[in-house]
DNA sequence: TCGGCTTGCTGAGCAACGGTCAACAAGCTA
DNA sequence: TAGCTTGTTGACCGTTGCTCAGCAAGCCGA
């Protein structure tokens, strides 16, 4: 073969890590073989060891990419107008989620669902994006972060996961009623 | 060793389950390996596959036995009183769950994340599980059993188990409080 | 007691996969 | 051109899920 196209390291892991996020939807985090990623990108497995130097951490790299975009998509748009208060910002998160999952089901809930999954690494990557969001969510409702409010929130979000990912596969509520309807039990559980 | 005690299928298949109960809490399903069992049991691997075609099989076992304990323990006491309304109904089978989720917690975790995680066998025997407490849910509070109800009892479920897990290893607030709690936001989710 | 049948049970062995290691080679610099 | 750095590879190893041919323990009819 003459030599493989030599790339700089930054540009493996990318490529790498990008291969990652295409096979995640189609398979579960489990069955993604080291073999199959390195055939993707047509270099041995030994390469793929060089740069992450173990199964996980290859998973855990690609898991963080994938709540990297979440959370850029979560985030409120700089030049959105009217997203300025608490309440509205909320309604503004909660809105872009469902859109989220809506256009990225597949690949949202393979990524909750290698989080939820065994692997302690790749939970912990999980974990920590929460943890940013309910630290964000408290901040915009004006609301001070102790845990009993942290504990209220995530077992919002678990509450907010399965019903949004239900509602996609079969919508049984108009969308302005499914937000409505996560908006009510939110305020219900931080009452202000 | 001159031969070991060769026992029935049944007695084997069940030690074999109790085995695995056992290891449960302790090991991740994913490491679960069939070497431990086959160990543990003092058999060769070769039995436990002639018993369980399968890992996922075995698991998929483990997983249902696991669920059967849950369930059984969930179901109101036959001869408890003042239980047959359907709200009292229901307060009795939050308090039993979070009175389980007290006792075998790690059991119990690790029961859900190994539902929550790749294995689609083992996810559906947690499915099934799930499905047939909404359905006693339901109809304990004497209300229909359409597909957005469903849906609503689903999520809620996700959020309290999520919740019950952080409680129970860090109580935020009295337990009393905690069922309280959650029958609000299950009346809330399913008015009558 | 003997032969034969069922069936619980084992050991050798295979393929796939995660991971290691020594060494090659592409590109840059002196 | 020599030499260094570093991206890259192939051969190799241990573990693990899984198969298969066959052993042996107990039961039955003669």
């Amino acid at each position: 073969m003459s030599g493989r196209a030599r790339r700089s390291a930054d540009d493996r892991r990318a490529q790498l890590v990008q291969i990652g996020l295409e096979l995640l939807p189609t398979t579960p985090v489990q069955e993604l073989t080291i073999d199959e990623v390195a055939r993707r990108a047509g270099i041995s497995r030994s390469l793929l060891f060089h740069y992450f130097p173990t199964k996980r951490d290859y998973y855990a790299a690609v898991t963080r990419a994938a709540a990297e975009l979440l959370w850029a998509h979560l985030l409120p748009r700089p030049g959105a107008a009217g997203e300025g208060a608490g309440g509205n910002a909320v309604d503004g998160m909660l809105d872009r989620y469902v859109g989220w999952v809506e256009t990225f089901r597949e690949t949202h809930l393979a990524f909750v669902r290698g989080a939820a999954g065994g692997d302690p690494w790749v939970a912990e990557v999980y974990a920590e994006t929460r943890d940013r969001l309910v630290e964000v969510g408290l901040r915009t409702l004006g609301l001070p972060d102790d845990t009993r409010r942290r504990q209220l929130v995530l077992a919002f979000f678990a509450f907010t996961e399965d019903l949004v990912a239900q509602w996609v596969l079969e919508p049984t509520m108009p969308r302005d009623e499914l937000l409505a309807l996560l908006r009510d039990v939110l305020d219900r559980l931080l009452p202000r």
